[in-house]
DNA sequence: GCAAATTAATGATTTATTCAAG
DNA sequence: CTTGAATAAATCATTAATTTGC
């Protein structure tokens, strides 16, 4: 456990218990009188100071945390490589194809995946996914029976019909975040959520239009 | 869950729990294709469209500040019942019953609990322990060779002492944040992290002078 | 078995960020 | 806009686990 000529404080058990139980109910970011009540409390199973109530909690917390986060990145790198697959699988279908070929519409997305080459495909798919040109138009709004409008000021609002001013729209997927146009209309009780497009996910295959330094 | 028939939408636990990672981890507004992607990866788990994800960053951010802002009235006095709580079966325990008979230095922190009377005594310790007249100063500070010091008021600190701003006091369980002064002080090195009381637990249990409207 | 070497945990410190008061 | 208080994140440093070669 703790050496005599510790330098760094070495919970026993005990107090380690004590400390996992108190955070478990809600404690996580004692102020300095509940460190010192604890600190005293704890201090009969061993020595420890404010300081180290002070750290572990700080620690204890953080690591928590980081746990989570690892979890979860790790969950969504796994969805990506699935929906990647998913994707490779789909481009190398005929139906895919034929509509790569017929869909005027869409704007470039993939690089053709060539047979023979579905690693390099799939690295480039993982760095071009990110720029999808896909192109959808939300605009949220408040309506009276919709079940999805968003009203964040709940001050008084009179009548609600005849004062609502004309959506805005902005751009879907800019690549630069200064070049975002979501608003939140608080003052209208309306928001507007729009982009320029119309479809989840048009595209066209025209690797030669990627930017060439993209992240 | 979401029932077939449901007008809105009702997250999965684990969509639920990966929005909190990602608020958690920083995303508090996300634009356009951050919903866009957090929307399809999240579609793996459960329903879910684009206004849900824009919706739930939204009032999870709204509410987050509104905690906060209660939380300056609240937090503290919520923290300490967990606490209180947490610690009431330690009370009730023959080693804090031998801290509080023998220990001289904390005479007076909680009522002694009584057999059969538990409950009674709980809600004593529930009601004293936040008018706790404790008087202490503590000074967490770094000296040269990086190690802390813990001073519960050892008395005049002679080589430092001088060059220390003088300490600012505060109560302990204080019942509004506003008079907490823990204080980092960071071009010193020195943590100045006190309360006006000079031991670390010592207190008196004073019902008559509690004020009559506390919460 | 048992230490030296290596790795994983975690206590302690420093730095950056956030919120809001002035 | 600046600043102070609070705290989260990143980092450093030491201890505990464990692996490894004998």
């Amino acid at each position: 456990m703790s050496p005599a000529g510790s330098t760094r404080w070495c919970p026993t058990p005990h107090q380690l218990m004590m400390l996992e139980e108190m955070y478990r109910s809600g404690i996580s970011t004692p102020n300095a009188s509940q460190i010192q009540l604890i600190t005293s409390q704890l201090s009969f199973y061993g020595k420890i100071e404010g300081k180290n109530v002070f750290y572990w909690f700080q620690n204890h917390k953080a690591r928590d945390r980081q746990k989570l986060r690892k979890k979860l990145t790790r969950q969504l790198q796994h969805q990506q490589l699935y929906h990647h697959h998913q994707l490779l699988h789909y481009f190398d279908s005929p139906a895919f194809r034929h509509l790569s070929c017929h869909n005027s519409a869409s704007p470039n997305l993939f690089p053709q995946p060539q047979a023979g080459i579905h690693n390099e495909a799939a690295k480039q798919v993982m760095n071009c996914t990110w720029k999808f040109d896909i192109t959808e138009r939300v605009d949220m709004m408040r309506t009276y029976d919709s079940d999805w409008l968003m009203m964040v000021d709940v001050g008084p609002q009179p009548p609600l019909i005849s004062r609502r001013p004309p959506l805005k729209t902005l751009e879907l997927f800019p690549l630069a975040a200064s070049n975002l146009k979501e608003k939140f209309n608080d003052d209208t009780n309306i928001i507007t959520y729009s982009s320029n497009s119309l479809s989840p996910v048009s595209c066209n295959i025209t690797p030669d239009k990627v930017p060439p330094s993209l992240p």
